[in-house]
DNA sequence: ACCTTATCGTGACAGATGTCACAAGCAGGG
DNA sequence: CCCTGCTTGTGACATCTGTCACGATAAGGT
């Protein structure tokens, strides 16, 4: 319980919990710092200290126990307030997005898609009716919806993201390749390809 | 020229060279640290700090060349030698992936596609013939590409990657959700989508 | 009841990253 | 030719993040 979690410390609560959640039975009941470490490529110490700063929940000489921890770290995350999550812009990358099985599978599910398009609007994909954009706020108040993906071309972005946050969108998670600007009360995180190959590149570089 | 670059840094040089080259024309031959910072959302002291780890090439009362600047932190980030990518994993994913013009805009150019699904092996996406992934080790060697991009379901991911490198690929960009290990000269960056939803979902919770 | 063993939780340290503030320096005008 | 104004480059500082080492503690056997 003392210290504050890093922010990337957070990213690394998802590892533990991806990995809990992706071995199914047949294990052990108790995991220890040490396996989990393995599990998701970081140290013993790293993990212990991750999960402390939340209270103190692993038994000494056992470890944690796994369904326990699984449930603690769900509840940190706060997955279960957060299932209905909206996407908007259903080109190449959204359409992927759509059929993707393995947000299911970590508790969110994408419960509306919004375009602009008229030769898109009215389709039905993977079970989802493409929406006309101008739906959003009434959508999203709907379904209750506190979280956005937004994969529209890069100078669409920031009008979207505007919309989204008057329809009452509190987290945005952003793949188009420019930097939005957000009240401060609205969450906002980018997820951009170019730039890790970029970083790929100097690596390779500077070896 | 005083200390090493962040890694983080990094990935600002990436933005900044990015920003450069998306304003075209018409404007201004130099730019200050403060303008360059407004645009990618980050510090002045940030820009020069980051930029003064590779030497001195600003000029105090003016800022920087624009066009020295980019052309700078086109050989810092080593694009001139990494323009060909190979993908590996023609699904969803991989589909959108092979459509994506940005990378091209970037300098970088897939320039070969495989998989393992005889259904798929042959057929043309975009220009490219989607090859089995047996010939890996030819077209890599004979194309002299050195990164390579995967988009195979994750218990596939540690296989493709210990080919790819047997293969001579020096850096990967992995969109499986799950860690693999490679050997320490081996180039790893992961793209984890989920991860990023799960912590938005935390900033959420604990706003 | 006590001892052994494994593992946790955390204070203290080390290292990395970001911020501030200001002396130094170039450009352009009078 | 010097003065003014603006912007850089960087030392010093502040903060954030990760590592180490070890005392504390629970479980299980003897
Ligand atoms: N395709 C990729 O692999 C890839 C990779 C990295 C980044 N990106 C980024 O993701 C974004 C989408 O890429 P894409 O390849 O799917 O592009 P795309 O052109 O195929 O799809 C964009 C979609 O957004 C819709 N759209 C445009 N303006 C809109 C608006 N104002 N409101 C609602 N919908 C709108 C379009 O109708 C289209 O369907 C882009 O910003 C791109 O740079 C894509
Ligand atoms: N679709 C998404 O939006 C999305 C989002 C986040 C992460 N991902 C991840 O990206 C990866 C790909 O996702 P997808 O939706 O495109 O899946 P997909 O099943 O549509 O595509 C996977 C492709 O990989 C091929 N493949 C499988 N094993 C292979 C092997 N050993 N060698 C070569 N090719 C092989 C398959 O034939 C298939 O074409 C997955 O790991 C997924 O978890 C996808």
């Amino acid at each position: 319980m003392s210290r504050k979690i890093s922010s990337t410390g957070i990213e690394r609560l998802a590892l533990y919990y991806r990995y809990l959640t992706s071995v199914n039975g047949s294990e052990e009941a108790f995991i220890s710092s040490e396996k989990l470490a393995k599990a998701v490529e970081h140290t013993a110490a790293q993990v212990r200290r991750d999960l402390s700063c939340f209270g103190t929940f692993g038994t000494p000489g056992r470890g944690y126990n796994r369904a326990a921890l699984e449930a603690k770290l769900s509840g940190i995350l706060g997955k279960e307030k957060c299932r209905n999550v909206v996407l908007v812009g259903v080109g190449n990358l959204g359409s992927a997005l759509l059929a993707y099985k393995g947000f299911q599978s970590q508790c969110y599910t994408i419960v509306a898609a919004f375009d602009n398009d008229t030769r898109k609007i009215g389709k039905h994909l993977k079970g989802l009716e493409i929406q006309d954009i101008r739906k959003l706020s009434a959508v999203v108040s709907q379904t209750r919806a506190k979280m956005a993906i937004i994969s529209v071309p890069a100078d669409a972005a920031q009008g979207v993201v505007d919309a989204l946050i008057l329809a009452g969108i509190q987290g945005i998670l952003n793949f188009a390749p420019t930097r939005v600007v957000v009240p401060e009360d609205i969450m906002l995180q980018h997820v951009d390809f170019s730039i890790k190959l970029d970083r790929l590149c100097y690596e390779l570089e500077h070896a």
